[in-house]
DNA sequence: TTCCTTTTTTGACAATTGTCAAAAGAAAAC
DNA sequence: GTTTTCTTTTGACAATTGTCAAAAAAGGAA
């Protein structure tokens, strides 16, 4: 839980007492390798932080399955469609390496909310760095090259090459498998 | 002001102080079709609600202007990257058509949420509900062909088609002026 | 090791989309 | 109404990427 602590504290530095809800208020989750955090059809009201291993979140189109975001170590991961909307979602979450992960359900956390307005300032600073990222991957989808996202890629994320297989990460640049490997084959 | 106040009670109801708080901190802002409202380079610490009119942003890439949203009635418009980190940013922001917006400053806003739990909660809200929008839209650049997201803007927004060069939506979509025009002739 | 499964690469070809250039059409200015 | 400017369409061709199928390579299990 310590991670935990550490990096939320990079977001915005709560208090104590918020902090001591928030500790009591998480569930421990251990998952293996496979194992599904969430299953698309279903309502996903729990959000999690990642302290040890990684996932992807993934749905099926038209019998393909379709990865769109990877989290690893000190990521928050949950259905964010689901988790806000409440409603169930198209999405399914899988773990790719054995896992520890701390959960809130989202009445929980709207309850610390209530009692914690800097638990609910925190949260607000944590989407909007969120945002901000997933406005830069929408920039990139759009406006740049196959070979130039793999590149960026390569800059800002080697880890993921390592530790995902080829396939999955073509679909996460939205292209497809063989058009990656001529990529890499080319560099 | 009357918009803004019944667009912020369908995302959350805040209290009438906090409302009275909030009003008398905005700013009327009219603006002229061509006008700017935010240049690249410049840091973006405003956050305006657009009362009436549109805009769009976009950024130089290569020579070449990238649009990569639109503001209608109605929407929050700011430079999000610029406004939540405070650095300068590539983005322009430009009026498409003769516009009147209520601005806020960051500052401004900071101090209304340490006063008022409720306004920083409507503002999480707001948050969450524009990342789910801008997550739809990086699964529809990802995975879906040209044809298929002009379709699905059809749908969604075909207001759009009738108030913005084909060019601009064209850029929009991530794909040549030149394809959408072939798209569209074999609808 | 050997076998079996999964992952990655390669080849051939088709489909999609981009680029450049020019023409046509629409809107705004005079 | 005419001219000028901006927007949209069309043609020809090139570049990029996808699809299908098979081979090669890598990783695990027995």
């Amino acid at each position: 839980m310590n991670a935990l602590h550490h990096c939320i504290s990079q977001y915005y530095p709560i208090s104590i007492p918020a902090w001591e809800a928030l500790s009591s208020a998480l569930t421990r989750v251990e998952l293996p390798k496979n194992a599904f955090l969430v299953r698309e059809g279903t309502v996903c009201n729990k959000l999690y932080f990642l302290e040890r291993g990684c996932l992807r979140g993934y749905y099926n189109l038209d019998g393909k399955e379709v990865t769109y975001w990877f989290g690893f170590e000190h990521n928050f991961i949950t259905s964010f469609y689901s988790f806000i909307s409440r409603k169930p979602g198209i999405e399914n979450i899988q773990v790719l390496e054995d896992s520890t992960l701390w959960g809130i359900s989202s009445e929980a956390l709207h309850q610390l909310f209530d009692a914690h307005h800097d638990l609910e300032r925190l949260v607000r600073i944590i989407n909007e760095q969120y945002y901000i990222r997933l406005e830069e991957r929408l920039m990139a989808m759009q406006f740049k090259t196959a070979r130039e996202r793999y590149e960026q890629l390569l800059g800002t994320s080697p880890h993921i090459l390592q530790r995902i297989p080829l396939g999955q990460i073509a679909s996460y640049l939205g292209i497809s498998q063989e058009t990656l490997s001529r990529i890499r084959s080319q560099v």
